[in-house]
DNA sequence: AGTCAATTCTAGAATCATTCTAGACCGTTA
DNA sequence: TAACGGTCTAGAATGATTCTAGAATTGACT
């Protein structure tokens, strides 16, 4: 295994653990799924992840670590209306995303994220108490496009 | 009434008259809803709104008129997927907002939207074809802010 | 190993925004 | 007035998420 991956679970874990929450063998399963999957897997994905080792696992025990990992600040969720949520737990921090409308991927961007610094200034240019920030840019992926271009042949 | 939300109402007429769609009563006053309410109202809350001229109004027609909306690009949709879409019938070009997460108000931020070349520039260095962006801030309001600091007394 | 309390987990019901569908309605034109 | 096409309504269907009640598991202590 990759030993970013590695670290990455580990971070996880320790902040888990730091606010007395134990790792059971489910929850361990789904670190491993969020840290080793770079596109950004819905939560039928991770159920269907966890349920390859522990067949019994219900939706809502995927559904519960979620908010455990969030309220730990460990998981990033890209809401959407029509669709399923989408998470990243390789890079918890608010960092900018492309969005594919054709096939729904989801890749991170290449760009650092705008520091905290940068929400401080902000916070005090609007006078709100900015906590986050979420930037989406839509379009359609270069794989998509070659599909569109070949069908039209 | 403001000429701004006039002239913009007749934006939007113009718009939905190019696709050869007609402007019934009910999608007028939707209209008129949208473009004189900048709290980025949900469909339930312009449902109201028609509804106290043409009572018998129906969800349904509240939706498809925002997908009318949405193709002739006259509406910014902002998803959200634990509460109701809210949406933008002032600005419908991309540009971010600030929400607070106590009240769930959503504010324009008072910053130009990075123009489409901006798009264009990042499609060239991504290979997608971007066509919108969506950046939101997340935070507390003032007004929430005073009320926590008040409670706390 | 055995007991207990606390935590975790499951299954299924409940909720709620959104979409779909079938038929009723309306306005326009002949 | 009759016929047509687009518009609208009411209610069912869908699907993601949340809730709930009870069952299972865990870990500490004996």
């Amino acid at each position: 295994m990759d030993s970013l991956v590695r670290t990455r679970i580990d971070e996880m874990r320790d902040a888990l653990l730091n606010q007395g929450i134990s790792i059971t063998r489910r929850r361990d399963r789904m670190l491993q799924a969020l840290a080793s999957n770079d596109r950004h897997p819905s939560v039928n994905e991770l159920h269907a992840e966890v349920r390859r080792w522990y067949p019994s696992t219900s939706l809502a025990t995927i559904y519960n670590t979620i908010e455990l990992l969030k309220d730990a600040g460990q998981i990033l969720e890209l809401e959407f209306s029509g669709s399923a949520n989408r998470y990243d737990g390789r890079r918890p921090q608010s960092h900018p995303h492309l969005i594919c409308l054709t096939c729904e991927s989801i890749e991170d961007m290449d760009v650092e994220a705008p520091g905290a610094d940068h929400l401080d200034k902000l916070s005090e240019d609007t006078g709100y108490r900015l906590v986050r920030q979420r930037t989406d840019y839509y379009g359609v992926c270069p794989a998509c496009q070659e599909q569109t271009a070949a069908a039209s042949d």
